[in-house]
RNA sequence: GGGCCAUUAGCUCAGUUGGUUAGAGCAUCCGCCUUUUAAGCGGAGUGUCGAAGGUUCGAGUCCUUCAUGGCCCA
């Protein structure tokens, strides 16, 4: 190798840098560009806007090199244009080309018209580096496809995957389409605290931080409940978030530490109501999204037409193993039953925690096409409303769909006494070693006892909703800066 | 937490039974080329083979530990 010269990219790239500037040209300078056409417009409108002047800015994701001119492929955000630079329409500007690179961003303004290929290009009259890259690519053909590389340097992915870009665009659409519908609904949306003194409205260990100037511990939310139910006491008769809950529990395909719910509750409606919602809501975003009611899933054809199928958690566990849930009254009762089952768990779990992971195993993978399983036990459902008819169910639904669960939904409890006695179970619970009981929230029962009106309530996975959506296996494919692992 | 798998050039990947100086395509560098498009032609070859130990005359390859990720189980 010669002295002075590299094969580094990023010292060739730097050089290229220093040309520019001995030049007076510096990359870094151009606060804007005078952008009138994104790419795919240009494309759509071709025959009337050929031989139009046009302006448009992207990034340089090829360039072709034929002697005294290049052609260039240029990417905005809608995707891709074509430029030729030529000497002939540059000028003593053309050298400019030599000091560009693959990831540059630049501006360029020209005429349209078509090559012999057909392809609709700029001719560039002018061009203006607006940002230089000083580091390569990933590759053009393939992309990025390191999955450690592509979650940490999401913006790699983002430039080289178009895929990804569209699995984003969805969950955009996705979010802004629920907005639309429950604002549309006379909801009101809300923002509730993240920081809390206890974490409640579900069972799962929070993360845990520290108020310097208070000296106090604060617990991060891991559920929306409790705060949007004392605003229906405080006479919002429809509200509804949707926010970020952080869970202190382990990463896998589909669980992240932090993920986005919506939570709603509604006044003077119960859980058939809030069906009735959940359904308008699966059919409503599926269309307007993915432009059908119908769609694939892992390669499982998932079809959100309702009415969809109710199936009775406690008489589907019966009929799949033979055994009634009230027949199994202890903690050892329900590993026995687990254990017969052949289903292996860790040691300290209560009844409670026992039957639940009983029902993931046995029921719920059937679930495929979207289905409500319903009616579950009070001792799982501790802020549920009982069920008139038999005092030992309630009033919940959960929405599955293939095999996951999507959404949870209740007649909310609003007997004050019952929501005190069941606080009082669940600390029991907590003080026999269940990490995941739900907190005693004294101000919540304060807030029900100035009386809550009947109320329907759901939660809605957002990350989950948005991976069936856009047929992606893993959560991490659908959280834009996934919790990883520090390098290290 | 357990099992299996992966980690080789900037990117995507080969690398045989342990055997010479570790390869290809893209990207990069030099030269030619004014309607190409996986442009083309000629030339250059960039590396802590994830990390640290070990076995061996010899390790990208075998062993141990660790790191990060993936899949499955919990």
């Amino acid at each position: 190798m010669p002295s002075g010269e590299t094969f580094d990219p990023r010292e060739v790239r730097l050089e290229k840098l220093r040309r520019l500037r001995q030049q007076g040209i510096d990359p870094y300078q151009a606060t804007k560009y005078p952008v009138d056409h994104l790419s795919q417009d240009i494309i759509a409108n071709y025959p009337q806007l050929e031989g139009e002047e046009v302006s448009v800015a992207g990034r340089i994701m090829a360039m072709r090199g034929h002697g005294r001119a290049w052609f260039v492929d240029l990417y905005d955000s809608q995707g891709r244009i074509q430029c030729h630079i030529t000497e002939d329409n540059l000028g003593s500007s053309f050298r400019l080309m030599d000091e560009l690179d693959l990831g540059d961003i630049v501006g360029a303004t020209g005429t349209v018209f078509t090559t012999r290929r057909g392809e609709v290009t700029i001719q560039v009259k002018r061009f203006q580096v607006l940002s230089k890259s000083l580091q390569d690519l990933p590759d053009k053909r393939h992309g990025l496809k390191d999955v450690d590389l592509r979650y940490r340097q999401r913006y790699l992915d983002l430039l080289s995957n178009p895929k990804v870009r569209e699995t984003f665009r969805i969950r955009s659409d996705t979010v802004a389409f629920l907005r639309h519908f429950f604002h549309e609904r006379d909801f009101v949306e809300v923002e509730t605290p993240v920081l809390l003194t206890m974490a409640g409205g579900t069972e799962a260990r929070p993360f845990v931080t520290h108020h310097h100037a208070l000296d106090m511990d604060l617990y991060l939310r891991i559920a929306l409940e409790l705060h949007l139910k004392r605003l229906i006491v405080g006479g919002y008769d429809k509200v509804f978030e949707i926010g970020r809950v952080f869970r202190n529990e382990g990463i896998s395909t589909r669980h992240n530490p932090e993920f986005t719910m919506l939570e709603l509750y509604q006044a003077y409606t119960d859980f058939e109501g809030i069906m009735r919602l959940v359904e308008e809501m699966m059919v409503g975003v599926a269309t307007k999204v993915k432009g059908s009611a119908r769609l694939t899933y892992q390669g499982q054809e998932i079809d959100f037409t309702p009415p969809y199928a109710r199936v009775d958690l406690v008489e589907r566990l019966l009929a799949k193993t033979g055994v009634h849930w009230s027949h199994v009254v202890t903690d050892e009762d329900a590993y026995a039953f687990a254990g017969r089952l052949g289903i292996k768990l860790e040691n300290g779990l209560a009844r409670a925690q026992v039957m639940d992971k009983v029902v993931s195993v046995v029921i719920e993978p059937d679930l495929v096409q979207p289905t409500f399983l319903w009616h579950h036990p009070v001792d799982i459902s501790p802020l549920a409303k009982r069920d008139a008819k038999s005092p030992e169910l309630t009033e919940r639904f959960e929405l599955f769909v293939a095999g996951r669960e999507l959404a949870n939904a209740f007649s909310e409890l609003n007997d004050p006494l019952d929501q005190r006695e069941r606080f009082l179970e669940q600390q029991r619970q907590r003080t026999a070693g269940n990490q995941e009981a739900h907190p005693f929230d004294e101000d919540f029962l304060n807030a029900l006892e100035h009386a809550m009106p009947p109320t329907g309530g759901l939660g809605v996975g957002i990350d989950r909703l948005v991976m069936l959506l856009t047929d992606s296996a893993s959560i991490r494919d659908v959280v834009l800066f996934p919790t990883m692992r520090p390098l290290e």
